[in-house]
DNA sequence: AATCATTTTCAAACCGCTTTGGGTGTTTCA
DNA sequence: TGAAACACCCAAAGCGGTTTGAAAATGATT
């Protein structure tokens, strides 16, 4: 059932049928109830494909998804954020749109999202230190929303990240106030903007206490099981270990766990840990009761928040970079404990 | 640029334009490449949404993600799936459409993506026990292909599965050759169609063997860390514990693992394990030897064949339900070792 | 009742491509 | 040499909607 099929049954000009059907003004009241039990009743859906030509508008947003080319690793955080927009866009009657690209042919992937027009807008993923695309997609006048921040651009651009300076910061004095002096960091790698900024809390929070940052318990890795594993491991073998961690993820948190319970210490008791908690759908922290000690942020409502600042951006309805700085909460869990010494 | 304004400066028509880009016959060769060398100049792109509504094919395939309601959980092994289907599709000039839906609203979903023409196929991701869906798609007459298989369903479909049973299958006699006898099983939820499966090999072997099964060393769970240290933890309290175990996923077995290792046991040489690895990119077992002994199967790799199939169902040139089993690797590694006793 | 404003509807153009059904100039062949 | 076959190109009609500009119907005003 098409728009002309469903006009001529109502015995209507096709223009009268669209605009009943798109609540435009200029149509009785009484007609647009008619063609709406109509459309109804015959289930008329109307054709995508037209409506995307005749309007100009693609009804769909883009997310373009570096694939590292080094580590080949799709960001685990991932799936959770597109579950979050994927809500808001659907709520909006707009796709989703994905494009799998390897990183090193970033440009070309958005210059053609752009061009042929499959799009009206995008979200940016894991920005990087001074991240190109912003002045990219700038250039090209794309409408688009960063997850995320990247140190050092220069131009304004609409963001949505979580306050990850200040929830470090934050478990950092947690920790100095549980009466630990030996605090470790095992970080993301630093060309992740994140990891930069969790980084900076902190050093921060220690500087602040007159405490020395000591390079051998600061680590910045991939964040993975077997890298959690392996850098505590090493911490908690060398001299003056510390007895307490901040760990940037969960899965390096499971890696950093192991180091410690093979070691045959306690955790909670003997090293405490804090961890960042994405709040990733499968890898919960905890079914009820934390586990760990967290900073908390869900990555699904960021994504939720990523896709309204996106769409309002594209309706034209609000203009100028917008920015969102969502600030994360520090959870109580079982995994820290006053420090013994 | 446009295609009319292109073929005005090449002094053309429209049509030989055209015609000359998509390869067809009935074109000089000569004013095929001025054609050609025309548009790289202009740097002409064809507008997507033009061809759409021209050609009545999407050129895009939709993935649905069905959000369980009850768990609010985004299957893991969901991105990196999506990043191998994502290499295929675009190097065939398909876009990937996501939609993620609640999983009691799915055929409301199926059916709009059909009707308004937004998609040519679908992925069907996580089959459940006689899955619904393949009975709407079939009925729909939207070409598909399920990433797994439906246990019970009555209609011939096309698939990509992991031989799940045969994995297990083979598993379990690898265990049994080292001796082992009390080789308990940790699965998914047996909603999910691998879980079934998986399980059906672990029966065969023992059954194959004469060993009786014991329903005290055989769980079925959600696959979360938790669950996996849990679940693991009271089968080693409880008398006469596993010796060895399978365990379906990675996150399961970093719980297993701790469980076993709090006992104070040690993994391969107290307790065997032998894990699923679908090697999700960001939860690698070990990063050159193999920490577990794994049944592997890249996932990614699967994502890739199930686009393929599905492109190749869309465009016609195959017919008929295909079907593509892929057959794990035993992966040895240092979670499994002879059974002492 | 005639005029004007307002509401309601419609025909036709348009979005940018593909595709059908010719046309024109060249070859081929009887 | 004329007819048939072929190679190459084009005008125009879609695809299924939206949107413009104008007409028809209705209502208000004098």
């Amino acid at each position: 059932m098409n728009l002309k099929e469903l006009a001529r049954k109502l015995d209507l000009s096709p223009t009268t049928v669209s605009r009943a059907l798109n609540g435009y003004p200029e149509v009785n009241e009484a007609t647009r109830e008619r063609v709406a039990a109509a459309a109804k009743r015959y289930n008329y859906q109307p054709n995508t494909r037209a409506i995307r030509l005749a309007t100009g508008r693609a009804m769909a947003v883009g997310h373009v998804i570096p694939l590292t080319t080094r580590h080949e690793i799709v960001n685990p955080v991932f799936a959770d954020f597109i579950a979050g927009a994927g809500e808001v866009y659907s709520r909006n009657g707009y796709d989703m749109l994905l494009s799998v690209v390897p990183d090193d042919n970033e440009e070309r992937a958005y210059r053609e999202l752009k061009s042929r027009g499959t799009v009206d807008g995008v979200i940016v993923h894991g920005p990087r230190l001074d991240d190109p695309r912003i002045a990219l997609l700038t250039e090209m006048e794309v409408p688009f929303v960063v997850h995320g921040r990247a140190t050092g651009s220069a131009l304004p651009y609409s963001w949505v990240d979580v306050n990850n300076r200040r929830a470090f910061h934050r478990a950092t004095e947690f920790l100095l106030d549980l009466g630990h002096r030996r605090i470790g960091l095992v970080n993301g790698l630093e060309f992740m903007d994140f990891a930069i900024r969790r980084r900076a809390g902190y050093e921060q929070a220690l500087a602040q206490r007159g405490i020395a940052l000591d390079p051998a318990i600061m680590v910045s890795e991939e964040m993975t099981e077997t890298a959690g594993h392996r850098t505590v491991a090493a911490m908690l073998r060398a001299p003056n270990p510390p007895t307490a961690l901040l760990v940037s993820s969960m899965i390096m948190a499971l890696g950093a766990r192991r180091a410690i319970e093979e070691k045959g210490l306690r955790l909670g008791r003997d090293v405490s840990v804090i961890i960042h908690d994405d709040e990733l759908s499968y890898l919960r922290n905890g079914d009820d009761v934390p586990i760990f000690t967290a900073t908390r942020s869900s990555v699904r409502e960021a994504g939720r928040q990523a896709a309204d600042m996106l769409l309002s951006l594209i309706s034209g309805r609000e203009t100028g970079p917008k920015e969102l700085l969502l600030e994360a909460e520090l959870i109580i869990g079982q995994s820290t404990g006053p420090c013994k010494g």
